[in-house]
DNA sequence: CTTTTTGCAAAACCTTTGCACAACC
DNA sequence: GGTTGTGCAAAGGTTTTGCAAAAAG
């Protein structure tokens, strides 16, 4: 395992990922960060998120739309998407419900160890309710 | 809206995935149905496979792994990722958490309107663990 | 005969990767 | 100076699409 250097077109991506709540893709990300380094290119910032997420910073989820989106908070929870505009939010749900998930880890079914898991929920958002 | 007709290769399609409790993937559905059409296209399947999705006749199911996977079965039930060889299986949960998932829909949280859901767990299945 | 489906190939997409050069330590 | 990261461009894999011919009704 190689070490790992600073660079900042690295830190530049977590932080502009960490003060958005919706999940921005590898290509909203590289938009963004492209403000404060015009040369930066899309391979770089794939490297980075993904880089990003072996190590645990952020996480990666595919959410069925084609494109990987990222998230800032690796904490368990689920995710909201809509339908209709494709906006991922984070779900607050009934605790026992986040309980079960998470209580899941670890133990087995089946004979299959289940180390994790996560929850999608497909709906209208209510900024597309109110169009 | 087209009317839809019937066609032997979307028959055969829908035959072989019901045969199977893996989930294949559009690829393995090419494979196999290509046995009785040698000269069907991955793109005819394809079409068939989302026009079967769209029609509610099977499930489409983006677990992640780059490739799309296909379920005859489309009552609500959760999935098992094996992250060692990729396989995907139903899976069993507790019923308070399958009802706690189902009940959801038809339900708003923070103005989202959510009319379903989908939960993956991620571990290392039966097989794998033995070798 | 009209409409839908097919096969083929090309295109569209998202993501990864090889390489020479720059940045880091 | 040795190692890691970057930019660019090309390649990789999955899914969609345009079109003429074939099948369905």
């Amino acid at each position: 395992m190689p070490a790992i250097k600073y660079s900042r077109q690295r830190e530049a991506i977590q932080r502009f990922l960490m003060t958005r709540r919706d999940h921005p893709t590898a290509d909203v990300v590289y938009s963004a960060v492209k403000r404060e380094f015009p040369n930066i290119s899309l391979g770089t910032v794939y490297r980075n998120l993904t880089l990003l997420a072996d190590l645990g910073e952020i996480a990666r989820l595919r959410i069925g739309d084609g494109a990987d989106h990222f998230d800032p908070d690796t904490s368990v929870h689920c995710h909201f998407v809509c339908t209709q505009c494709g906006r991922v939010l984070d779900l607050h749900l009934e605790k026992e419900m986040a309980d079960s998930l998470t209580g899941l880890a670890g133990t087995a079914i089946d004979g299959n160890r289940i180390d994790g898991g996560t929850a999608y929920c497909y709906g209208v958002c209510s900024r597309c309710r109110r169009l």
